[in-house]
DNA sequence: ATCAAATATGGAATCGATTCCCTATTTTAG
DNA sequence: CTAAAATAGGGAATCGATTCCATATTTGAT
């Protein structure tokens, strides 16, 4: 392995001019550079990276804590971040939590010690330990997924499940359906189980329909749960014409209870999920949903962090994601 | 930041001495011990790795290179892979060539000059330049999903596509079917492309079953090529009783087309496919499939390599994964 | 009791870069 | 033509660990 003391020898300078060089740095003269220059291009000289961050504490790497890699979510967010971060020539550490939201807290320290240079946390929890964490924390951190805890300073990219579950709801509302179902999660998940319900709520209520006893019901984002949740809706009131799952997959879950019920979709019930899977495409019939951008969250995240590490003056805290409505063949 | 130099002073005793506690090396008196580790303790003191690194020429990185993140097969590989370097204190560099095949070189070297320990490689090709840059390579490369080229020492860990292959048509026989048409993909896919279509005409030919002139069918991966490779298979025979799909992609494809011609699976047509993805579980009626297990494949590649880090004489060259038939409705 | 081996600790060099501070040369202004 | 400013480049300290070597103290065998 080559240094800088054998570039500067080769090419008859000492190591401070090479390093000017390298970091286009002070006062050089051309002829200069160009010897060392050339020496580099022979010798295919790479300086190590260790000794600079040594001396300059900075490690063009980013720290990336998941709940889990191999979602749909997770692997999708990290190709956008992976974009962005590597146009920079800032390179990913990957930790995850397996879903042990404890460790998102164990692994913001751990990440903190490799002396990355910044932070993204794909967030499954927004306990106030955490956000305290996150607060001490001298590496700056981007959230995205999950809103942190309301008046906090804390930059994160979330997505408009609000907006994103009021057009569904128009949708539905405009093709003529009145007797909706709702099927979603419990509420300590802010993202899914209050903001998309709510904006259920808020749209039968704008329309004045009347919501009956049964017709709301919560699962817990298997597709099995789906299932059990529509049966109850339907075991309540057989005339309910369409049932909204919160997620994709207890939409699926629907889907099945329906089928095999013999209702057909969407003559007999309409169905609509939200996170656009493949399997929503590839069911039949196909449903309608609303496809995240999970790319663009990622992108957007790494943004927002490489602005914030170049001292940007105006890096935005929160930044809302556009959603996009898939009219497919269930409604 | 704490450095080994405040530890060593609070502590009482000399920056050797600290180094010999933190690394377990020399010989060192129990009570220098307790003194440095209460220290440590106290201070929540963690070593620089950079400083660590620049002197061991150890980074406790691995490299990870992948076509594309958001896929099963990464995602789940990447998961397994974790499992095991994280209890290690190893920690996974990311790097995706986005389908880029040329790049598979680049991020190779790329990863060198960061000086990563090891590197694992999701292989998509096998060329020779690949071959030869990982035959060049100064850091141990293991090479996961692909059989590198015959002869070379390459430590790789590969699916038993054959044998998979193989299950799945013996267990299609034993079920009675007896004319069935096969979907693959080209053949410069050794692992998908060759292996997979052997098995399948070496089973006909063992069983004395002919194949007829349209069985065999190639696609492209994709549902759509899936659909119009049964469409082919059918148009030229209609007496067809099973399809047996290389990808449960394009199984599904098959299944398309099969619904769109009202022929009934499995009573008129059964359907088979090798991946075990979420659609082929929820698809109706539910493909019967072959899964490999990805997260055994990262965690067997990780700990191939973190055993030629240990200077562990005899490992394994090559290692075959196991595979699951996955039995379900669809024959 | 004596001497070699084992145990315990510290000083200082080292890894490979960056950067502060200094000196020398060239350019520019007055 | 001279003094100040701009340009160019080098010496040496520094970042925070590890490790070689030297020295001091204990232990154990004879």
């Amino acid at each position: 392995m080559r240094t800088i003391k054998d570039i500067a020898k080769l090419a008859g300078v000492s190591r401070t001019t090479v390093s000017r060089v390298l970091n286009n740095s002070g006062y050089i003269s051309e002829k200069s550079r160009k010897k060392v220059m050339d020496v580099i291009e022979e010798t295919g000289y790479v300086p190590s990276q260790h000794a600079k961050s040594l001396r300059t504490k900075q490690t063009k790497i980013i720290g990336v804590i998941l709940p889990k890699i191999s979602t749909d979510t997770s692997s999708r967010t990290v190709d956008g971040m992976n974009e962005v971060f590597g146009e920079k020539g800032y390179q990913i550490l990957l930790t995850s939590t397996n879903l042990d939201k404890e460790k998102e807290i164990e692994h913001l320290r751990l990440l903190q010690n490799r002396q990355v240079d910044g932070i993204i946390l794909l967030a499954t929890n927004t306990d106030e330990d955490l956000v305290e964490e996150i607060r001490k924390s001298k590496v700056p951190v981007v959230v995205i997924g999950q809103e942190v805890a309301g008046d906090s300073e804390i930059p994160s990219v979330i997505f408009d499940d609000y907006g994103a579950s009021a057009s569904l709801m128009e949708t539905l509302i405009d093709n003529g359906y009145r007797k909706i179902g709702y099927i979603g999660v419990e509420s300590s998940d802010r993202a899914v189980g209050v903001l998309r319900k709510q904006a259920y709520i808020d749209a039968m209520e704008k329309h004045n329909l009347e919501i009956g006893e049964t017709w709301i019901q919560t699962g817990d984002f298997s597709i099995d749960s789906g299932y059990e949740a529509a049966r109850r809706i339907f075991e309540g009131s057989r005339n309910v014409d369409a049932v909204f799952a919160a997620t994709d997959r207890m939409g699926i879950g629907a889907f099945k209870y329906l089928r095999k019920e013999r209702l057909s979709i969407p003559e007999d019930v309409a169905v609509v999920g939200i996170g656009s899977s493949e399997t929503s495409r590839f069911i039949d019939p196909a449903m309608t949903t609303v496809e995240y951008e999970f790319e663009e969250a990622g992108r957007t995240g790494a943004e927002i962090l490489l602005d914030i590490l170049n001292g940007e003056a105006n890096v935005p805290v929160k930044k809302l994601l556009d959603f996009k409505l898939v009219s497919r063949d269930s409604l």
